[in-house]
RNA sequence: UGGGGCAUCGUCUAAUGGCAGGACGGCGGACUCUGGAUCCGUUGGUCGUGGUUCGAAUCCACGUGCCCCAGCCA
């Protein structure tokens, strides 16, 4: 990429189909981006990882166009590319999302299920919930595919406070309470919000003789656990009377077509004594309830990856991700701000649709459910890790070399070259030749080390900036004892980064270093300001060594030497009594 | 194939070479007129192998895996 020739502009004198001939230049991505960027005083400029490629391009163009050509002279913009994020169990690529729409697989770019911002705002999402998921995600260089559940708890976070409670039927089945009176209605006042949530408000709702409860509320045979209604037990309704179900109509089928049953007058506000109640239910009163629709959003895709493997990720389409639903909903809903998002308890969250709940008869999208903790179906993630192949040994990969190489690694090891280090000299030109010119000066056993592990990526780029007789200057004198181990790493740091003698820069830092009284007070004040972790030391926890040489280093901004540290340290730490 | 980039709990993300921490999820408990919320506890990780260092997630090397580019697209 970096190689090839970058196309930046090209001319077509053709008519373009909305500004005519009045264009000749069409500039590509690559000369617009830069330039308009710092045409704008654009600073830092964003942008997915795909681009890394071209940031070369777009500091050449910068760089050298800068106050030329007309254009102004201020600050070059910085191009700084952040990881892809994906989202699993959808697909968030512009080609897959317009395969959807084209399809019909979808109701159009703001179809509920899709993860446009267009759809999440159609769902019912606020904007709210997705700067707080954009926050939890965070921005990274790694392409990475998010946790559903962490959008899920966003939106969830996000509506908890603010929606009003109310009580909604999505799949009715029919309750008679056979010993409230025909005919009659009484209203019961219910909060909008629970007392956790601690906001006011409250709404009126119906109660009478016929109501319509969650099918799904009811079993015919429970399972263990379960904690709704039941022939024979009692459960509460929430925000009225407790009820007890006395009967399950069925029809030839065997399906539960009603159920039948008595309500306990004296159990509003309070429970009756002597009377299990398990649960609580929600319903609606069968007369005064407003028809609804609801639309239940599931998720798009059936597998949490639907990129990944063989195929089309069409062939993970959930076909079940919409599912459209005729029930009830309390009647203090009509007279609410179209645009409130509500929690139908036990249900999940959600408002009007923008576009089709508006009218007469309202629809409703579901914008999340509530969390579920009970009876997890439990789908496992795959979290099996790859076997790695095993490292060859160092004895293999020494007679893999090239005689030469061969040759050059014997030679160091008879130098008295670690083995690691041996290796990486034989394998690389570069690095052979620096510690033969350090050789002149000194012995390569010494030179080794530093020249692998310190300097050996500069060497190969053929960039050290450090040269074979200044680094073994500098050794030399490590080796009498003029400074220690860490003065001589940074001061070579420092030499191969800005420039300037190590053995001088080392020299200044050996002087620079505090006295054995400063340092031993410094040790003392740290471990007096960590008394804890003093404890835990002492009680055996002896990873904190790391700890306290850091304090100590970081008190005396590098003017210590680690090992003496070290030692003081420990001396300290085994002698408490002083 | 060549060039470029990236690897930390199940997931996402922190950690000037100095206690691998947080969030979500999971699990357990408390509370509850929502199997919600809240609170408490808990689980669990530095891709692998060597090396340098008093000390490595971080530095060096070699591997492994994934992503991007190789349009007169963006």
């Amino acid at each position: 990429m970096k190689l090839r020739d970058p196309i930046l502009y090209r001319i077509l004198k053709a008519e373009h189909y909305r500004t005519g001939d009045r264009w000749k230049v069409y500039p590509m991505y690559d000369f617009a981006h830069p330039l308009s960027d710092y045409i704008e005083g654009v600073t830092h400029s964003l942008c997915s990882s795909e681009f890394i490629d071209n940031r070369a391009v777009y500091d050449w163009l910068v760089e050298n166009l800068a106050g030329k050509c007309g254009l102004p002279e201020w600050p070059r913009p910085k191009q700084i590319e952040f990881g892809r994020r994906s989202l699993e169990y959808t697909v968030v690529s512009k080609r897959k999302l317009i395969q959807l729409v084209e399809r019909g697989l979808v109701e159009g770019w703001d179809d509920p299920r899709l993860p446009t911002l267009a759809g999440l705002r159609r769902r019912g999402v606020r904007p709210q919930a997705l700067i707080a998921f954009a926050r939890k995600v965070g921005i990274s260089r790694t392409d990475r595919t998010v946790d559903i559940a962490l959008l899920e708890w966003a939106i969830r976070d996000d509506l908890n406070p603010i929606a009003p409670r109310v009580m909604a039927v999505t799949e009715p089945l029919k309750l008679v309470l056979t010993n409230y009176p025909e005919g009659e209605l009484e209203e019961l006042e219910a909060p909008y919000f629970p007392p956790d949530v601690g906001k006011p408000g409250s709404r009126r709702v119906p109660f009478g003789r016929e109501l319509w409860v969650e099918r799904a509320d009811f079993a015919l045979k429970p399972p263990k656990g379960w904690k709704r209604l039941v022939v024979g037990g009692h459960t509460r309704l929430r925000h009225a009377y407790v009820v007890r179900i006395d009967e399950a109509v069925t029809n030839d089928a065997g399906e539960v077509v009603e159920l039948r049953g008595v309500y306990l007058p004296e159990s509003l506000g309070k429970n009756p004594e002597g009377i299990k109640v398990k649960g609580a239910v929600h319903w609606v009163a069968a007369g005064p309830a407003l028809a609804a629709e609801f639309r239940l959003y599931d998720r798009l895709f059936k597998v949490p990856f639907p990129d990944a493997g063989e195929g089309s990720f069409l062939d993970h389409y959930n076909p079940d991700s919409l599912k459209v639903l005729q029930g009830y909903v309390e009647p203090s809903v009509a007279t609410d701000d179209p645009e409130t998002r509500y929690q139908f308890e036990r249900l999940g969250y959600f408002w009007r649709d923008p576009e089709l709940g508006r009218g007469e008869k309202p629809v409703f999208n579901r914008i999340i459910t509530l969390k579920d903790t009970w009876k997890k179906p439990k789908e496992q993630k795959p979290a099996a890790k790859p076997a790695k192949k095993a490292e060859p040994r160092r004895e293999d990969k020494v007679a893999a070399l090239a005689p030469e190489a061969r040759e050059v690694y014997e030679r160091c090891r008879h130098l008295g070259v670690g083995e690691a280090e041996a290796l990486q000299i034989a394998r690389d030109e570069r690095l052979r030749t620096y510690l033969e010119d350090c050789s002149a000066y000194g012995p390569p056993s010494l030179a080794a080390p530093w020249v692998v592990h310190v300097l050996g990526k500069a060497i190969r780029s053929g960039e050290a900036g450090v040269e074979p007789q200044a680094l073994m200057a500098l050794l030399a004198e490590l080796e009498k004892g003029a400074f220690d181990r860490s003065v001589a790493k940074r001061a070579l740091e420092e030499a191969l980064a800005r420039g300037g003698d190590p053995l001088e820069l080392a020299r200044a830092r050996a002087a620079d270093r505090l006295s054995a009284e400063a340092l031993d007070a410094l040790v003392r004040e740290v471990l007096a300001a960590h008394p804890e972790e003093t404890a835990s030391y002492r009680a055996g926890k002896r990873g904190l060594m790391g700890f306290f040489v850091g304090k100590v280093m970081r008190a005396s901004a590098g003017r210590a030497d680690p090992k003496q540290v070290q030692s003081m340290l420990s001396r300290h730490l085994e002698n408490p009594i002083e």
